[in-house]
DNA sequence: GTCTATAAGGTGATAGAC
DNA sequence: GTCTATCACCTTATAGAC
């Protein structure tokens, strides 16, 4: 199982970030050793230290990147003029982002806590952007008379909490295709907004 | 700091669990040690292992009575006789049982995959009892022509996840009561549902 | 039931050779 | 950039004294 001693920066470095990722989302970030992702990328341990100072920041790292990734796709995603429609490509992009990226969504949600208060504060700022982003539509929706919601931001809450659910037993091979599951949420989200 | 030795059965217990489950809580199952959970009930470590057999009994231990005691919860609680009125009852019930438990919420959610496999299925299988409670429900509904909706249990996925976050915002000393709170949830699950 | 001491091994991180 | 070796420390769990 030894390599041998070479310059790999390039593919190293996204190597390590996978490896951390897939045994964060599955045993736990405090659970997993810097020995066991240098093990699964095939590297001693000292190696891992090239691409990280340190284990937080590997973990700060990967959800800072999960969280601009989000952001960019949702601006970059299509959506309609009024409020019903950016609410359906909402719940849509919502589903298909979290289905791509279950073990991404997992850490978000689970080792937050693992981040000194600095970093921690930098990813809710990112993760309340985005909040504020459905909060904007549900309000204007409210505003224009379409939906009838007293508490856009709680709305809010409660919808990202309804949708990011899908995650916990969505399964690929399952009954129900994701646009299936996506038309679920969505009817259950018109209607709860009162649409 | 140093305890005098002497017998303690009836208190230590108790407050072993406490102090896990405040611990696991805050910082993960993981990263808490029983050397910390000994310094926080002040005995030593060795004492512990008069309570549980490892560590990961004491999480199990935690988790099973929890899950016991949603139950029966549940079981005492008045509930209304038709399917609305049962919804009605299912969401009030889950918002106040939740966020009088913070802690033990969190850690059903976040700590499954910490236990092997048979006491993971031991726990999986009381949440899914409960889910079914809500399930049953949804579906006599939906029999009876007073909700709208085709997946019952997709339907109770949805409820449970919206209903389960509201302890992530939730602040005792903020704008809005609990009661407040549930019946906002209570308004858009009724819609949600096509009550 | 609680203590102290210890076994046996894992931890994050670094230094210096190549 | 990667390796080996190592530091200083922490871990779960147990044995035997009290």
């Amino acid at each position: 199982m030894a390599r041998t001693t070479g310059s790999h920066s390039e593919i190293t470095g996204p190597r390590i970030r996978e490896a951390a990722l897939r045994l964060f989302a599955k045993h736990g970030y405090a659970a997993v050793s810097m020995r066991q992702i240098a093990r699964e990328v095939g590297v001693q341990v000292g190696a891992l230290y090239n691409y990280t100072p340190d284990k937080q920041a590997l973990l700060f790292s990967l959800l800072q990147g999960h969280m601009d990734e989000l952001l960019a796709a949702w601006e970059a995603e299509p959506r309609g003029a009024d409020p019903l429609a950016r609410l359906e490509s909402f719940v849509r992009f919502h589903i298909r982002f979290n289905l791509a990226r279950p073990e991404a969504i997992f850490i978000s949600y689970m080792e937050l806590r693992n981040l000194e208060p600095a970093p921690f504060a930098a990813i809710e700022s990112l993760r309340k952007t985005y909040e504020q982003e459905l909060e904007a539509i549900l309000a204007q929706g409210r505003d224009a008379g379409v939906f009838q919601l007293d508490e856009p931001r709680i709305t809010a809450f409660a919808l990202i909490a309804m949708l990011t659910g899908v995650n916990t037993w969505y399964r690929a091979d399952g009954r129900l295709s994701e646009p299936e599951v996506a038309s679920l949420y969505w009817d259950m989200t018109r209607r709860a907004v009162g649409a």
